[in-house]
DNA sequence: AAATAAATTTAGGCTGGTCTAAAAATGATT
DNA sequence: AATCATTTTTAGACCAGCCTAAATTTATTT
């Protein structure tokens, strides 16, 4: 059955917010947008991926993927983090220029062609957001870690990844002096707001809100 | 203005069919043959070029391309070709398995990806087939000179691209032990069928059909 | 429980890219 | 030069994927 770069993206979509969300299912309007779409021409395409068997959808339901719809979203995201690989391993893009291509590579078809980058790659299980790069089988790696809003104890982390990849938020990160594999130190948590006071490698302290906090994922100091 | 990848697929097959052949202009129903489409599609898509200015296209006349096609149309083929290289040199596929992924690789839209693959790959001349890739600004090195069908004299030469792509051509010269970079010495000429007795790296003596032999580009050995 | 608001779907339309069948233009043959 | 064959174009249709506007369903208020 051919599936083309529209549904591809529609799949990846659905599963990207069904990670993300805590309820199970996917609303019409989320999926609008998030895709950067009217809500009717979700509802289209939602019958024709049910008709192909990728989605579980009944009128007026949130949407979820079958089987075969997560296989195949698995796949594309485990193509896009491989290709963000190559283009900052081996083209030496920064982090935050890899996206748009990532989104084009990510829908070229051969199995054989991802496996052999993969192999190239040496292997990589993360890709460097610090998202894990699911397996040839559609096994993901543990996420490494949790968002750094959910801790509130002072002490010594690793920053390892982020939970928005929009290029102004990563644009934020570098003028802040963040990147993959510095250390964090909380110095401080307001409860009230949710920001905190942060060293990032024991440079003079930095002020991190809330919302740029619940997308930087950490792990503790090993 | 935005260019589509069929765009681009009919750009390059005006592009391909306007070098091969040498009459001035390409006629509909050679793109039709080319593109495996129907005489009235290609009519369709030629006035879309045309209205870009991609082409000059007058009624019931063959087609050209303008400035600003040529120029899209050989950075398709620069990309194609580098993309070849990548797949050959760094992902290690066979010459006769790169094509299709490179038809789909070519159309990813990025200048500096581009730029950047062709620094990693060392900028190279020419791809696995021995063609010849443009450079940024769309100059072409000089061929790899003739092909074995123009030459009627014994002695030796050297084995440098084809002429023809096609799965079956390249599936029989790997049946018949030929690769790029072979020597080939002329034994024998049939002025009545175009026919060859050649050997190949010194090896038993080869026959070769004027066909194939039209396709084979060889070099004086140096 | 009725009224209102929000989400979702239907209906109909548009563009890109394809097709078939028929008409028109060009080229070849006598 | 008139006919016949071939090539090319037009006309009309279809599908994917999007849109707007209107109808319908579900959720929220009061």
């Amino acid at each position: 059955m051919e599936i083309s770069s529209t549904e591809e993206n529609y799949l990846k979509a659905i599963y990207a917010l069904q990670s993300s969300g805590d309820k199970p299912g996917v609303s019409t309007s989320s999926l609008s947008e998030h895709l950067n779409n009217k809500a009717a021409s979700v509802t289209d395409m939602l019958k024709r991926l049910s008709d192909k068997k990728l989605i579980h959808y009944k009128k007026y339901k949130a949407v979820s993927l079958t089987k075969q719809g997560e296989k195949l979203a698995i796949a594309i995201v485990r193509k896009h983090r491989l290709w963000e690989v190559f283009l900052m391993e081996k083209l030496n893009f920064k982090w935050d220029e890899v996206h748009d291509m990532a989104e084009q590579l990510e829908h070229i078809k051969s199995d054989e062609l991802i496996e052999r980058l993969d192999a190239f790659l040496g292997q990589p299980k993360y890709d460097p957001h610090g998202d894990p790069i699911p397996n040839a089988k559609g096994v993901l790696p543990k996420p490494k870690t949790s968002a750094l809003s959910n801790i509130q104890n002072k002490g010594h982390y690793i920053f390892v990844g982020v939970n928005e990849h929009h290029v102004d938020f990563l644009r934020h990160l570098t003028s802040i002096g963040l990147k993959i594999g510095d250390q964090i130190k909380i110095e401080e948590h307001n409860s009230y707001d949710g920001s905190y006071l942060i060293r990032i490698n024991k440079k003079p302290g930095q002020y991190i809100s809330h919302k740029v906090a619940s997308n930087l994922l950490i792990e503790m100091k090993s």
